[in-house]
DNA sequence: GCGCCCTGTCACCCATAACGCTACAGTTGG
DNA sequence: CCAACTGTAGCGTTATGGGTGACAGGGCGC
């Protein structure tokens, strides 16, 4: 059986899709509008809608100041997709990595959890 | 009076200082010895190291499968660090975004949380 | 029909960044 | 002395975020 924790199958959804379907009907904002608002080009928005385009720091602390959320819940999710396709092309090179434990007392010290 | 919650005058470290003070010392590895185990240039983790580079997803697995560590934890650090920069960058610009609020129930839905 | 604003996508261009490589100076231990 | 380590600098490649201009098309009011 595998013994491990978050192995999906599929990417995880880019942050484009939240922004579209929930945050900006919520807003009551437009694409344009939205774009305008945020002092971004147009295009600039609608690449991170379809996914071309990651959510950057300074896209995210926008994102959070306009729809009164953190940059954190947006960069958090930004992560997410970005480590999964990270984890897609290290297949191969990863198994060559020899893996080492770190002492106990240090991973309390440096506030390692083992969830999520 | 600012009115606000987490503004520190100074940016937080980079991931690098508490893998060469902590991490690497409790592996019982050198840099160059950390570098071919982890299948890299020993001059990019010298540049982790001294923070003129960032931990990429793809370094964060390395350094997760390294160290028996997770890559959230290094990607976590990194993020607060360039957040710290892109909030910098944004001063000025930021101010010139007005702030909506999302309706209750749909804070709820996408599971925004406004701790940390 | 016409104008206006919207959406979605494309092609460029520019700046930045991650990474590998070569090369160099300096240090430390056998 | 020599080997292996550290730390830094430069160069080339590749990738990516962002701005800009341009295009086709949809909906709406006049």
């Amino acid at each position: 059986m595998p013994r491990s924790r978050d192995y999906l199958p599929v990417a995880p959804p880019h942050p484009g899709w939240i922004l579209r379907d929930r945050v900006l009907p919520g807003l009551g904002l437009s694409v344009s509008q939205a774009a305008r608002e945020l002092r971004i080009a147009r295009q600039t928005l609608h690449r991170v809608l379809a996914g071309k385009a990651a959510v950057s720091p300074e896209m995210a602390t926008r994102l959070a100041r306009l729809s009164g959320t953190t940059p954190h819940f947006w960069l958090e999710r930004q992560q997410q997709h970005d480590l999964w396709h990270a984890e897609q092309a290290l297949t191969g090179i990863l198994g060559l990595i020899p893996t080492h434990t770190l002492p106990a007392a240090l991973q309390a010290e440096i506030g390692l959890h083992h969830d999520r």
